[in-house]
DNA sequence: CGGCACGGTAAGTGCTAACTTACGGTAAGT
DNA sequence: ACTTACCGTAAGTTAGCACTTACCGTGCCG
């Protein structure tokens, strides 16, 4: 599925680029390329990752492909960020309360002395 | 700033392995490496990778540092990720409104506050 | 005070992937 | 039917980065 391969997709700064550019509306692959310091083929490349990362949808018209974001993927993405930042704040939290009780230094660690 | 720069820092495999240890709790570089199929100076570099994306904070405990989530730089990645998800939406909508074309895509709406 | 554990940095290597040019296949216009 | 436009794929090159070993500074304990 899309786990995290969302955040593989969106690692590339050229990728981020296309879904900046489709933040303001569907576009075709011509179009995206022509505002790109990239050819073409490669922004066809990067529409297939981020298709089957579920960040892009495709509409076929005529011989033109207009590509849009999809929905899916961005949730999941949302859903894992999420899960990631109320585990950080718990751990915020805890670290800030054993600061506050004392200089605690018992985890479950196994390191010997 | 680090507006982009977490995903750039979670689109490694590695780094994502080192911050699901880090849910559970904080830990030491040693710690972390001991966990990881790399050598503790490739932990060291990610390490400083995630701090730099805000991602990560150090408590120096001796000559051990401890890392632990930082919700600094998560919070700038969900609110990034809540824009995107914003326009995919609105995209989304408006092709919907403007044809009924049915491309057998499924998704949910779950709007949280 | 001398050895030891912990971890960050330097230098070098290998693999992944982003990019290129070239080609083929499909749909629309004339 | 021929031509033109649009796009995906193949093959090959190159640049970046993840990883390694080696080294050094720092803080604990004997």
């Amino acid at each position: 599925m899309v786990p995290y391969g969302g955040f593989e997709a969106l690692g590339d700064a050229t990728r981020r680029s296309i879904v900046e550019r489709l933040r303001h509306g569907p576009a075709s692959v011509g179009e995206l390329a022509a505002g790109l310091p990239v050819s073409r083929p490669a922004v066809s490349q990067h529409l297939k990752v981020l298709a089957e990362a579920g960040l892009v949808a495709v509409n076929a018209a005529g011989t033109r492909r207009i590509y849009r974001l999809a929905p899916h993927g961005f949730a999941a993405l949302r859903s894992e960020l999420d899960q990631l930042w109320n585990d950080a704040l718990a751990a915020f939290a805890a670290a800030a309360e054993a600061e506050g009780e004392a200089d605690g230094d018992d985890e479950r660690h196994e390191r010997p002395a």
